[in-house]
This record gives C-alpha cells, sequence and structure tokens, in this order.
DNA sequence: ATGGCGCGCGCAGCGCGA
C-alpha cells in the first residue's frame, strides 16, 4: 500500500498538476490539503475518472481537506471531534481496515500571538483524539501538512529558524505528544535521504537554493510502521510553472 | 528573513501562508 501527501496549495489551481502526478504515482490513498475550495467545487469526476474515490472537508477561500482512494472510503469523519472550530483542517476515513487522517495543522504565523496558540490547542487536540484512534484502529496512518519540523536537521538553516514559528520547542514538543501514543514518524522509518524538506518559500529562489523545511509527515502506528519500506519526496512537482510550494510525499507500506 | 512570491477575493490592494 502506497499512502501519499499533498499540501496543494488550491487545489483549483494545481488539479492539472494533482492528474498528472496520480497518472505517473498511482497511490493507494492521498491526503490533500488546503483545497482552499467549498465541497461543491471539488473536482469528483476528473478524479473518479483515474480511478479514486473522494472524501472532502471544504472550505472557501482557507483550509479544506481531502482523502483520495482507489479502494473505497469507510466510516468517513470530519474535524476534531470535541474540538469547536471554523477551520476544515481534518478528514478521516478507512480504506481496507487502515484508518487514514489526512491533517492541515494550523500555522501558528509567529511565536506568542493568537494564532500560534489556536496551534498548540489544535495539536493538544489532535494528540488526544489520536490516543482514541488507535484504540479503535489499530491500523492508523495520520498524514498531512504538520506545519512543525521536527529537528534542526529538518531545516535548512537552524540558526536562523531557532525558536521561530514551525520550528519552537512547544511546537516540537507538540509534534511529539502525537508520536507518544505509539506513532512514528515514517521518515525516520527508513535512511534518511540527501535531501529532507518538503516545503520552500516561494521566495528568494529558496527552492533552486534548497532553503526548505520538512513539515509534510505521514505518521504510522505500529502496526503499519514494521511495513514501511521507504519514504519519498517528489521534488518533481516543485520544478513545474505554478507549483505548489510543497512537495508531495509517499510511504510505501509492504504486503 | 528586511523583503523577496503566490493564492483568494474581487477589481485595489490586502490577509494569509510558512
Amino acid at each position: 500500500m502506497k499512502i501519499a501527501s499533498w499540501n496543494v496549495n488550491s487545489l483549483r489551481v494545481r488539479l492539472p498538476h494533482l492528474l498528472d502526478w496520480l497518472r505517473s504515482n498511482p497511490v493507494d490513498v492521498i491526503g490533500l490539503q488546503e483545497l482552499k475550495l467549498q465541497d461543491d467545487q471539488f473536482p469528483l469526476a476528473e478524479l473518479a475518472a483515474l480511478g479514486y474515490h473522494a472524501a472532502v472537508n471544504g472550505q472557501k477561500t482557507y483550509n479544506g481537506v481531502a482523502l483520495l482512494s482507489r479502494r473505497p472510503l469507510e466510516r468517513v469523519e470530519r474535524d476534531l471531534p470535541g474540538f469547536a472550530d471554523d477551520h476544515r483542517r481534518l478528514i478521516a476515513a478507512t480504506v481496507d481496515g487502515v484508518r487514514v487522517i489526512s491533517a492541515y495543522v494550523p500555522n501558528g504565523q509567529a511565536v506568542g500571538s493568537e494564532k500560534y496558540v489556536y496551534k498548540l490547542r489544535w495539536l493538544e487536540a489532535l494528540a488526544g483524539h489520536l490516543s482514541s484512534e488507535l484504540a479503535r484502529s489499530p491500523q492508523l496512518a495520520v498524514v498531512g501538512d504538520f506545519n512543525v519540523a521536527p529537528a534542526d536537521a529538518d531545516v535548512h538553516d537552524p540558526a536562523a529558524w531557532d525558536g521561530q514559528v514551525l520550528c519552537s520547542e512547544p511546537e516540537r514538543a507538540a509534534f511529539r505528544a502525537l508520536l507518544a501514543p505509539g506513532m512514528a514518524d515514517a521518515f525516520t522509518l527508513v535512511p534518511r535521504p540527501e535531501q529532507p524538506y518538503t516545503w520552500w518559500d516561494y521566495r528568494a529562489g529558496a527552492f533552486h537554493r534548497n532553503l526548505g523545511l520538512r513539515i509534510d509527515h505521514i505518521l504510522l502506528s505500529s502496526g503499519l510502521a514494521g511495513k514501511c519500506a521507504s519514504f519519498q519526496i517528489d521534488t518533481a512537482p516543485r520544478r513545474l510553472e505554478r507549483p505548489s510550494d510543497h512537495a508531495p510525499v509517499i510511504a510505501h507500506l509492504n504486503e
């Protein structure tokens, strides 16, 4: 089973890239983030033509997440239970007995800001939710844009980013708390690739200078982590005209 | 990293992302 994740930064703009990518990379499941469109704008027909079922939690202008799957999506649930939130940032579904969550963690804007506080609250609620999901679904994969670079090795210039949003210690602690109930960061399960980043700023030629961060992740429960054969970051779509600022990531699970 | 770009909204220029 191949499970992928991609923050597309506007599905309307990026649909041609997504369709081309799925033709070359026929993954079993992919979580999408930052759709920036409502459910009734979602390109169901184009994706169905490629053989994908879809479950959508859309929102106009901001946020919006989805799951695409070659096999039917069952037990679809939207948002974090018990967490009052206008943002459409989470969708879950079960595929062949594997529970998959696509998450778009808040950006946080700046350390100490209201949005930063909201981000930490959201991550805390997600950690609580993962504990209960794991109890029900031992085969659990959480994919998405976590907006946290877990360690200095995930940052092109750790000194410049030291203590900044995406890299601050409270955010990193909140990320580790997601792993505490028994999840593994798939990136850490395989040999480290030469190029570890998944996001590059649009400005200042950051991509061409490889000034990036690793903030898009695939978390696997212990039931799945043992099957993880590879973790790929596909930088090819980032070279296209009008790219998303994020690269798709793929975890390959054996058997 | 001072900012630089790209998106949506909506028709100018701003809020937001990371």
